[in-house]
DNA sequence: CGGCTAACGCTAAAAATTTGCGTTAAGGTG
DNA sequence: CACCTTAACGCAAATTTTTAGCGTTAGCCG
């Protein structure tokens, strides 16, 4: 058979989830610019060659392993209403990104190539916005557009973490929120 | 005398001067995950303890290489007006960022720890807006936020660039401008 | 001009990465 | 269920990159 296949359960999964692990547990205790593939493999029980191959290099292993922490467990909180809604949704997602992890992970994101790990991680914020406005339309509320949300709530956020030019105070994220809010009413 | 001090001429300028040149040149020809120390070294004649002694590691010299390549060389084109003022600047700007060298730059300036490089380097879009303020305001416009600005137009440029999710055309950055203008007048 | 020392070059040692090859085990097939 | 194919792994040698010690060069100051 001529397919290409990947291996999906045993030994392989097994190794994903040790090495996966392992990095999640040093990010804890040490700066992301300490730890080296030699000392994931020591730690995790595997050969530095296998994580060599399989992820290429350790700001490819760093990615993945930041996508999967990103990727969400559960649907936003349900408040009863769409401002409420987005503007818990948005607080929570400024404290979890301007995080030291979260800073991290988005670093780690942008800085592969390979994967397309930050398309992978901002579409998790596009799905979670798409169920906000399914939520509100189902409530009978007027929705919003999900990419003009991005462009006035979110990118400024993410803007702020990673250039590092303005404190994200929760009164500021508010703000960006009800301006968006005021936006849609407008409209 | 106890004093730090930092070379400033000669051969140490020399070095750096090469040493960037050098890298330009790569980053035109080959992909960023090619280039190693040692290659640079050997292409500007310097040896690579140097490199390490003075960048520290590979990420720290390419940062420093992008901070210096978007240190501005001349105030903005004036148009005349504050509307094609800032229409022009974010055009252009948006152009050189998502250019193939401008998304490499981004990246190395985001992939580096020391020295706040990414805050610099968002400093000098932050003067930029000033300028085109100030030069508003002296013909008797009204002129405009630039923290506002910033979060209005440039935050979902750069998100967009960053995350690869939305194609960024002449059109949708115009839109962005405009949105703005209309937004302070309305104020 | 002469002293002081930051910054460089050279080299050897240490660490990380790549590569070849044999082995293990996942997943499909008869 | 036993067998076959091959993706993925472990091991170890070869290569490359990074670090560290030490002597030398050359800015800068009095």
């Amino acid at each position: 058979m001529a397919r290409e296949m990947v291996r999906q359960g045993g030994r392989s999964a097994r190794i994903q989830s040790e090495v996966h692990r392992t990095v999640r547990d040093m990010l804890k205790t040490m700066d992301r610019g300490e730890i080296t593939v030699p000392m994931i493999a020591e730690k995790s029980g595997v050969t530095p060659s296998t994580i060599y191959r399989r992820w290429g290099d350790l700001s490819e292993l760093l990615a993945d392993v930041a996508v999967a922490r990103m990727r969400p467990v559960a649907d936003p909180e349900d408040t009863g209403a769409m401002g409420s809604d987005l503007e818990t949704f948005i607080l929570q997602y400024a404290e979890e990104m301007s995080s030291k992890v979260g800073r991290s992970m988005l670093a780690d994101v942008l800085g592969s190539m390979e994967g397309n790990a930050a398309g992978r991680c901002c579409q998790f914020t596009y799905d979670h916005l798409e169920t906000l406005r399914e939520r509100a339309l189902s409530r009978g509320e007027s929705g919003f557009d999900v990419s003009e949300a991005i462009d006035v709530v979110v990118a400024p956020i993410i803007y702020h973490i990673l250039f590092g030019d303005r404190e994200l105070t929760t009164d500021y994220c508010r703000s960006l929120v009800s301006s968006f809010l005021e936006k849609c009413a407008g409209a």
